[in-house]
DNA sequence: GGTGCCATGTAACGAGTTACATGATTGG
DNA sequence: CCAATCATGTAACTCGTTACATGGCACC
């Protein structure tokens, strides 16, 4: 149900193609909402037969041609409805954090390797999020209106990043001091 | 199929039937890993025929027999092949940061009002990891050798959830002063 | 007498994944 | 010449959710 309210969001802030929201999907909206482009093409199928978007043929040279969905006022208001309703917790779903739950199964150089790759990837996507932070929103008081809110994820994002970070590192001298 | 490994590691902690295993997918390996029973039983039924687990029949008085199950060797040594694969960090899939992303559709003290709401959730699930810390891992060098890794996620619990905390401090400071 | 716990299960559906398919264009 | 990008789609599958079903026991 979300993907389609994602979808929504995406297309609101500019009408766009089922492949270029798989795209998008990478960046933005993608931070904290994933969908193949498969899924993508259903949903977008299944809105456009409740007239909450419309689609519009763009005919291409040399390309296949591109349907473009804005989203309609039906759509506009559902999402509206679905913005001010209160949402519950995202439950966390970690397959790493289950590996270091079992960790006594397996040996303690292992785990320790594990955090280690852990923390380089958790490093390497808040260096990601600290470059849009640099280039799109140099100085939190002058964000544009629009952005705002944008921003607000960002941050999150960058304190998602960082308390893994954080936790690493805790968890890289605990198992030191247990040894 | 992390549902199956998930299991496992619950299994192996101690033997038990489907209905412990949803229950107990409330506290514990369920803080990072959630499944309703109907999938359990499925599971349970799939591992059961690979031969990873084993069922015993345990006959009770005035309640419906209850099937305890025990991990076996073939399923311990998949296990452990999978606890040594590296595993992709979790996509974040947070409805919520949806919905603030998308917040300049909806009054701004509707918004406000979202991230009080979202920042007492947090607050007692804080609580709930702060009250385990106190109750079994009371000095972290004391702490018993089969709860280590446990306490490494709990750890990581408790960080996520302060970190929320903080978010929600900083993003309420932040409308306040783009009024 | 109704609600809730114990314990297991079926059926149907919706969401998400993986593989396959097409066909033209651009770049190394 | 091969791979990648653009752009859309079908088919088959697994995973996850919701509803329904049974049947005895305990508690208020």
């Amino acid at each position: 149900m979300s993907l389609a309210y994602a979808l929504l969001v995406s297309l609101i802030c500019e009408p766009k193609s089922g492949y270029d929201l798989a795209k998008q999907f990478d960046g933005s909206v993608g931070f904290f909402w994933q969908a193949t482009h498969q899924q993508i093409y259903r949903e977008l199928t299944k809105l456009e037969q409740q007239n909450w978007i419309i689609a519009e043929a763009i005919a291409q040279e040399g390309r296949p041609d591109k349907k473009i969905f804005s989203v309609k006022d039906l759509g506009l208001s559902h999402l509206k409805t679905w913005l001010l309703q209160s949402s519950d917790l995202a439950p966390v779903k970690d397959e790493f954090l289950l590996k270091i739950y079992a960790g006594y199964l397996i040996p303690e150089d292992a785990i320790a390797q594990k955090i280690q790759t852990h923390r380089h990837r958790h490093q390497q996507q808040l260096e990601t999020y600290q470059a849009i932070e640099r280039n799109f929103f140099s100085s939190s008081q002058d964000c544009p209106k629009e952005s705002r809110f944008a921003y607000l994820t960002l941050r999150r994002g960058i304190r998602f990043e960082q308390g893994w970070l954080d936790w690493c590192d805790e968890a890289l001298e605990l198992l030191a001091t247990w040894e």
